[in-house]
DNA sequence: GTAAACCCTGGAGCAAGGTCCAAGGTCAAG
DNA sequence: CTTGACCTTGGACCTTGCTCCAGGGTTTAC
C-alpha cells in the first residue's frame, strides 16, 4: 500500500503521514524506487492514532503507548503506561461528564420547554 | 480586582489573560490609569475557559459558546449553541469510553511477549 | 524619595501539528 | 516517448495558544 492509498483510507494528508514518520508514530517499508510501502492494519493504526489525538492525547503521549505497545519496552513499563493512560481518560471523561451537566442546565434554563433536539439530551443516558 | 489577582486566582499568568481579551473571550474595565479591572466573577469565567480547553475545545468554541452565554445572541442561537455543545461532548465521551475498553483490554492481556512488528498496531487482535 | 512591586503596550519567539512548494525521480497508458 | 499521476526530499510557512521581553508609567512600603 502506497502513500496516497493509504492517505485516502485513514482520512489524512500524505503530508501527516510523512509528518508521522519523522516523529517515530509510525514506520514503512520501502520499495527499491524509493517509495513508501505500508501494511493494510497501518489504516487502523492512523486512525487510532487520529482518535487519540481528537480526544486530546499528544502526539508524544500516543507514540509512547504505541511504542510500549511494539514491544519496545518492559513488561512492567507497558503495564504501567496503559494503567496510567487508563486513568488519563477516566478523569476526562469525569469531567466531560461534569461539563456536560453544566451545559444540559444551561440549555435546560434557555428552552425551558424542553424542546427535542437531535441526539441524546437526557444526562442519564450517557453520564454515568 | 486587578490582572494579577486575577492571574492568581484562576491560575493562569497575566500574559493569558491579556491574550485572552484580545482573542474577546473575557472583557475588563479600565481605572482612569489604564489598569484592568475585573469583576469577582470573572474568576470562575477563567476557570470554565480552562476547563473547556483542557476538554479538547479550542478558544475560539469556547468564546461562541461564551458570547451566546453572555446574551449577545438571539435565544435560538444560544440554543443552537448549546445543544451542539452537548452533542459534541456526547460524542466524545462515547469514543473516550470506547477508547478505554481497548487500552484496557490490552492492559488486561497482560502484553506477554512482543505482540507485533515494532510500531504496528494489530487491528484485530484490539478492535472488538 | 526611592525601591519594589505593580501595571501598560507592542512585538518577537516558541512548540505542536501540520501544510505547501520546488525540484526532481518513477511508471502506466496511449 | 510524451503525458499525467504518482512518488521522493528539504525547507519555508501557517495557526493556535501562549510566553517573554523592552521600554515605560503607577502604586505601595519604608
Amino acid at each position: 500500500m502506497r502513500i496516497g492509498a493509504l492517505a485516502e483510507a485513514a482520512g489524512v494528508s500524505r503530508d501527516t503521514l510523512r509528518y508521522y514518520e519523522k516523529q517515530k508514530l509510525i514506520r514503512a517499508d520501502r520499495w527499491p524506487n524509493g517509495y513508501r510501502d505500508y501494511p493494510e492494519g497501518m489504516v487502523e493504526m492512523v486512525r487510532m492514532i487520529r482518535q487519540g489525538q481528537a480526544l486530546g492525547f499528544s502526539l508524544k503521549e500516543i507514540g509512547a503507548l504505541v511504542k510500549g505497545l511494539g514491544g519496545g519496552l518492559s513488561q512492567a513499563e507497558v503495564e504501567k503506561l496503559l494503567a496510567g493512560k487508563l486513568a488519563d481518560i477516566d478523569a476526562r471523561m469525569k469531567e466531560l461528564a461534569e461539563l456536560r451537566a453544566v451545559v444540559a442546565q444551561r440549555l435546560a434554563e434557555a428552552c425551558p420547554l424542553g424542546l427535542d433536539a437531535p441526539g441524546s439530551l437526557d444526562p442519564k443516558r450517557v453520564a454515568s
